[in-house]
RNA sequence: GGGCCCGUAGCUUAGUCUGGUUGGAGCACCCGGCUGAUAACCGGGAGGUCGCCCGUUCGAAUCGGGUCGGGCCCA
């Protein structure tokens, strides 16, 4: 019968045939359903933003988050795969905004917050269809017509809900946080529109005197940002640090700029930069460690300005750690409402916290007639003028540095404290350590390291911000100071003045207009007009997924904590965070038992990948090509995956070529045999040859590592441990050896053995495969056995035999010395040798036959007189004699280097060696046998030898040359596109100075190319014929279909 | 500026935790061989200051300190 020919090997055709099939049985669907019932295992997908295009990086974390699930899957697990959408939050705005060409929040305003929001509604879903497109190519098996959104009113109210129970635990609270914000704008910044926008300024610093209460000296500091110092209430010193206290003694020969100083006036500052500030001689009057300026009071440079309240600390130096002397004088300059630091060592010491600029970035009523109501940053000449004038300048200086600036306005950002809500992480530090403590962190310094040092370090979680589309804060103040936290659309009815006003869509700007009533005072509570930080949003996704508390279904409780969760390192202080705060502070609970932290994706030359460098790789570029399971299975055999990928082009095509074609090939050998014989997989496997229990022996161990590596994360391990087995042992061991078994037409045991065992070695290869490459292991084991791999089960690993592996293992690396021995010899290797011999190792008789095929050689035999070709040699084993003697390892080895082999193996076996005055044992040294010079011989590592007879003779010749013949005459079968089943018309020319051609021998040459006529010829071979030359000799031939 | 990760042949990498003097592979390159064996296979060759410096040690790719370069996160 015709063999149905399974053709080559065409990725895109192929997966997509499969994804069709998929489809139409609703393969994944059923995946998840025949375990119902069954140990769940529960994955959280961290929702991607499908406002911006899928990129190689999201191949990246879809592969392993879905080969983890599939192989979950595939043990018996319940795995319910639900997608997610993250919806709001800044960069949707930001794209919005640069579409309809609004830049403050004021234009945003003006042009409406309904309008506006619409626009993001609809810019959230610009690329779903590029997600959903690179989500199926890629087989990423997830549930995308039933996920979560983050911009639904059920997910909205889940996470208003968890804001409550935070609420009244007492973890939420308002205070000022110090942002970059653009006054222009009025907008803050969050850090990355903060990194769009630095540019290299030059601008005036200057050295201010602040006069001492009570002592005739000013204390020196300086600062890059004058606008500052009419909010200055501190001046911070080291308590370490070593100050100066030196008087002006002479005039200087000349000053440039403003400022300076007179004769007999007294400065203070840090020793350490006293030549650096100063431009005048001077002379010491002391030293003191700043720990002696603590608590003296100063003049404010503008009085006036900030009236300090209850605040015992206002114009005094105060001791700070992060003082240093590597610039200034050593003494810091604080304004409370404008540096992140300030703000923090203000309320540390209980400086007054008040504005002197307003939000627009003009300075406010009262701080100096000069000033009031002028945008700052345009007040520097003025600020300094007025201190040179009231002689508190020292001097000025242009000072250049890298600043922030707001990437719509391009003005200068100014660091300046708002009004913002937080959550009190502080307060629940130590459950967020015991937490994080509980997962299972691959690899573990994310856990550890990044993460744990993070976290105990952790700050309040500032959640607000004064945006518009997101989740809307939700809170209500009344003037009389009362809040209230909503936790539910039901509640938030309940407590409306009036319900109607009660919006369906729960975005601003319709809950905006909901008022509550105050309980407290019967006043009118309005919401804070903030969004929340859209972190919070998905870092509630393992509740609010499943519409938790107000569904009943049970879905939340069975599946919390989450089983897994993975994402790239980057995550950590985002996702990961948001998750375990949320977590912490609902449920005092982790949220994820184990977490895979993936590195970052960086082009081929370790760059990372940005559209300014062009270097962006597009996955469906290499969908198209090599297809989608090589890109999956180059991406995680590539490295750790926790290791930066450096994604290499290259190697995905080797990927393709070594892997796929060989495993291609494979399984097409296999199938064109099996059409051939009709080979029945479910009959009772004959018995087996050794080389199929050796085939399976060896898939044994490779299924049981790669499952234990599995387990350890190890994919990479993993996967180059299986690509291996599949290109050396299946492919270019056993299918070649194997390939003469199935060339007979007869109906052979040994055939059907074979069939059996590639068959079974190809279906567990897919089985182990599937879940890193899922469709070809799919088609493969779709056609070997009629249903998906994805259905199957995880392999268990069968039976060993370790001294067959072994034994095996010697035969080939014999083979292969071999090769080396002949072309050492320059033997060429298809003239045959009449004997080699063996010498040593465990016997190998049952492979003599294959041995003797690989070796080209007529006869094998085992030899025990090593002396015949071996001597030994004595080699140190570094790691027990370094133990052992230390120091005179020199000495010892020199020793044995000198040492006669033979006088020391004796000796050794003996137990009397000595070598520079230490005693050896056997364990110090490595005996190894070498052959002697002058024999065609080769020994291995393991002290097996191999040694061939190089003699030649003319039945050898005779071999040789049918050999020759026959390799050109298949060469041309080929070339003539023959079925192997064909038969030719075979002519042969040999020239009278050729060898001999034995009977036996040419209708050998006859039968491997199925000729069913042939003629030799005693003479030159004429023009038609095909032309070779053996040993100086040329021969012809003609071969012709029959 | 801080925390964490990475740096091994032209390229991709194993080995680093647990130190052993002689650092393995694959791709590409060169030579040879083999093939009804597949963009294949086998043998050999060339190619490494294991980023750099200092230290610990009899011995360092491996441990410690520093430094340079790349990356992630934060400031």
């Amino acid at each position: 019968m015709a063999a149905d020919s399974v053709g080559d090997y065409d990725p895109v055709a192929l997966e997509q045939a499969v994804a069709e099939r998929w489809a139409a049985e609703g393969t994944f669907q059923q995946q998840v359903a025949q375990r119902k019932g069954a140990q769940p295992f529960t994955f959280l997908e961290g929702p991607p933003t499908a406002n911006g295009r899928p990129g190689i990086h999201h191949v990246v974390s879809r592969t392993y988050k879905d080969l983890v699930c599939r192989w979950r899957a595939m043990q018996g697990r319940y795995v319910e795969r639900k997608g997610g959408w993250d919806t709001h939050g800044l960069p949707v705005e930001i794209e919005v905004q640069k579409a309809l060409g609004l830049g403050t929040n004021r234009e945003i305003e003006d042009y409406g917050i309904e309008k506006f929001n619409t626009a993001c509604r609809e810019s959230v879903w610009t690329y779903e269809e590029a997600w959903r497109e690179m989500t199926e190519r890629m087989a990423f098996w997830v549930d995308m017509d039933d996920p979560y959104v983050t911009l639904h009113d059920d997910y909205i109210e889940s996470a208003w809900w968890s804001l409550k129970q935070m609420f009244e635990k007492g973890l939420l609270y308002r205070d000022y946080k110090v942002l970059p914000y653009c006054p222009q704008t009025g907008t803050s910044y969050s850090s990355h529109e903060v990194a769009l926008g630095y540019k290299e300024i030059s601008e005036p610093s200057l050295y201010a005197k602040f006069r001492l209460v009570d002592d005739n000296a000013s204390i020196l500091a300086w600062t890059t940002t004058p606008w500052t110092l009419p909010g200055n209430v501190g001046l911070a010193v080291g308590e370490e640090v070593t100050y100066c206290r030196i008087r002006i003694t002479e005039p200087p020969a000349s000053w440039e700029g403003d400022g300076g100083a007179e004769v007999g006036e007294e400065l203070i500052l840090a020793k350490e930069l006293l030549k650096d500030t100063l431009r005048h001689q001077i002379e010491v009057l002391a030293e003191f460690p700043g720990s002696d300026l603590v608590g003296r009071r100063y003049e404010p440079l503008f009085p006036g300005a900030i009236d300090p309240g209850s605040s015992k600390t206002a114009w005094t130096v105060i001791a700070a750690d992060f003082v240093t002397t590597e610039a200034g004088t050593g003494v810091v300059h604080t304004a409370v409402m404008y540096g992140e630091e300030d703000f923090e060592l203000g309320r540390a010491v209980g400086l007054p916290e008040v504005h002197t600029v307003g939000a627009d970035g003009c300075f406010v009523t009262g701080v100096h007639p000069g000033l009031d109501g002028r945008y700052v940053k345009e007040c520097d000449g003025d600020i300094i003028a007025l201190l040179s004038e009231a002689g508190l300048l020292y001097r000025t200086e242009e000072y250049t540095h890298d600043y922030p600036h707001c990437w719509r306005t391009d003005h200068p950002l100014l660091y300046y404290a708002m009004d913002s809500w937080f959550v009190r992480m502080t307060a629940v530090r130590e459950q967020l350590l015991a937490h994080n403590a509980q997962v299972e962190w691959a690899p573990a310094w994310v856990g550890e390291k990044r993460f744990g040092e993070w976290l105990e370090n952790v700050k309040d979680w500032a959640i607000s911000r004064e945006r518009f589309w997101g989740t809307p804060l939700p809170v209500w103040c009344c003037e009389c100071g009362h809040q209230h936290c909503i936790g539910s659309r039901a509640e938030l009815h309940e407590l409306a003045i009036d319900p109607a006003t009660v919006p369906e869509d729960l975005h601003r700007p319709y809950v905006d207009a909901v008022k509550l009533r105050c309980s407290e005072c019967d006043g009118e509570m309005a919401r804070e007009p903030f969004v929340m930080d859209c972190w919070f949003d998905s870092g509630c996704a393992s509740f609010a997924q499943w519409h938790y508390p107000f569904e009943e279904d049970g879905k939340f409780e069975a599946n919390f904590p989450v089983d897994y969760i993975c994402e790239g390192v980057d995550q950590t202080r985002g996702w990961f965070y948001s998750l375990l705060a949320v977590a912490t502070a609902v449920f005092d609970s982790h949220c994820y038992r184990s977490c895979l932290s993936l590195g970052m994706i960086l082009d081929r030359d370790g760059k990372k990948m940005s559209k300014s460098r062009g270097n962006i790789v597009n996955p469906s570029d290499h969908f198209d090509c090599e297809g989608a399971d090589a890109v999956r299975w180059y991406m995680v055999t590539a490295g750790a995956p926790w290791a930066e990928l450096r994604f290499d082009p290259q190697g995905l095509r080797e990927t393709f070529a070594r892997f796929f074609l060989t495993l291609w090939n494979t399984y097409r050998f296999h199938a064109d045999y099996a059409a051939l014989d009709d080979f029945d997989p479910s009959a009772e496997p004959p018995e087996l040859a050794p080389l199929d229990r050796w085939a399976l022996s060896r898939l044994a161990a490779v299924t049981e590592e790669y499952t234990s590596l599995f387990e350890q994360w190890r994919f990479h391990r993993a996967a180059r441990l299986l690509e291996e087995f599949l290109v050396d042992d299946v492919s270019n061991w056993y299918v070649r050896r194997s390939r003469r078994r199935l060339w007979t037409d007869a109906p052979t045991q040994d055939k059907a053995a074979c069939q059996h065992t590639l068959h079974t070695l190809l279906e567990a290869i897919c089985r182990l495969m599937a879940p890193v490459a899922p469709h070809m292991s799919d088609h493969i084991h779709h056609a070997l056995t009629g249903s998906s791999v994805h259905l199957a089960d995880w392999p268990e690993p069968a039976e060993r035999d370790p001294a067959l592996e072994e034994q095996m293992a010697l035969v080939r690396a014999l083979a292969e010395a071999g090769r080396r021995v002949r072309a050492e010899a320059q033997r060429r290797q298809r003239l045959p040798c009449r004997a080699g011999w063996i010498v040593g190792g465990p016997d190998i008789m049952q492979f003599h036959n294959l041995l003797a095929e690989e070796l080209n050689v007529v006869s094998l035999a085992v030899e025990t007189d090593l002396e015949k070709f071996q001597q030994v040699e004595l080699r140190p084993n570094f790691k027990s004699l370094g133990a052992k003697v230390k120091g005179d390892l020199p000495a010892v080895k020199a020793a044995l280097e000198t040492l006669d082999p033979d006088v020391g193996a004796a000796a050794l076996a003996a137990g009397s060696l000595e070598l520079a005055g230490h005693a050896i044992a056997p364990a110090d040294v490595e005996l190894v046998r070498v052959e002697r010079q002058g024999f065609a011989a080769a020994t291995l590592d393991s002290g097996v030898s191999l040694v061939l007879d190089m003699v030649i003779d003319d039945a050898l010749l005779s071999k040789g040359m049918a050999r020759e013949i026959t390799r050109r005459v298949q060469a041309q079968r080929k070339a003539l596109d023959l079925a192997i089943e064909d038969s030719i018309a075979l002519e042969v020319w040999l020239p009278t100075s050729a060898p001999e051609l034995a009977a036996e021998d040419w209708k050998w040459v006859q039968s491997e190319t199925r000729a069913s006529s042939a003629e030799l010829h005693r003479k030159a071979a004429p023009q038609r014929a095909e032309s070779f030359e053996v040993d100086g000799v040329v021969l012809g031939f003609a071969a012709l279909r029959a």
